[in-house]
DNA sequence: CCGTATCCATTCCGATACTG
DNA sequence: CAGTATCGGAATGGATACGG
């Protein structure tokens, strides 16, 4: 056999998942969607891609259900690429990469701004290094905490 | 410039997550670290992947500070794999991945087995699907929990 | 059993030019 | 502005042979 291994019929979840967005690319097409972005060349512009590359995630990311093609919304004839459920729903995933990043690869205490923290605005999620509690709000009402801030819980298992 | 995009040294945590394991083969290298393999060959069976892309993927890792080798326990003269306890920080993206793929690309209440559920063996993570109360254990006792299940708290902001 | 080395095909990605 | 077309270099990945 030649070509890459394809997981389209992995009987692992996550294997079926990185078969859809393990590439460099779509984490942060979909990072920079859930900041509010929408447009080929807004994308362009901010990932510094080259454009043919671009098409080609974007093409991959509707195919797979995860960005849909919508009539701009300014009237213009050109497309808008809009998160869809299952796009949103990798909200936990970006969160994850996110913290762990930010655990692993900056100084303590040092904020970083991954997305654009407006409160009216157009982006999607709120993802602000760290609110004071610790809570992260992202859409769909979906409220992501970092694992070790969770309450303890009678009946946890002492590894 | 040729050659690939790097995004060693990109302000946005993400990129840098990306940059370390954003390939095809490295988190499921991962999984199956916490899955309690160890061994060049387990891996190699388990993944069915050519021997020399997961020698350098295993270089990668370890490179990276998420695996490391430690000398045999069997007294061989190999090396086994080790998770760091930066690699064990990636539970929470495993789960997220996890829990994206079950809920998108299979049946509804489907039942898949993505890391063995052994209570006193080797693995490191217990990650059955979905147990009674939505609880997974994973290592360093940190717990995760589906966000949706998370319980609603005052002053929650409506999207 | 654990890797390394080699060969080859495919894919990815970047730069640029081009079209509507 | 939003893509498509084309080209070339680089990385990825698979099969297999080889050596410790």
């Amino acid at each position: 056999m030649v070509g890459r291994t394809t997981f389209e019929s992995a009987e692992c979840p996550v294997a079926r998942s990185l078969d859809a967005i393990g590439d460099s690319w779509s984490l942060l097409i979909v990072r920079d969607a859930f900041d509010g972005l929408r447009r080929f060349g807004e994308f362009q512009k901010s990932l510094g891609m080259a454009k043919n590359i671009l098409a080609a995630r974007l093409r991959n990311l509707v195919a797979h259900g995860i960005l849909e093609t919508v009539p701009a919304s300014d009237g213009s004839v050109y497309l808008e690429y809009a998160l869809t459920p299952k796009g949103r729903a990798l909200f936990p995933v970006i969160v994850g990469l996110r913290q762990w990043g930010e655990d692993h690869f900056f100084e303590p205490r040092e904020a970083h701004s991954m997305l654009v923290d407006t409160d009216g605005g157009r982006p999607l999620a709120r993802l602000q290094p760290r609110a004071a509690d610790g809570r992260i709000v992202g859409p769909d009402d979906t409220v992501v905490r970092k694992v070790a801030d969770l309450p303890a819980r009678a009946g946890r298992r002492k590894r």
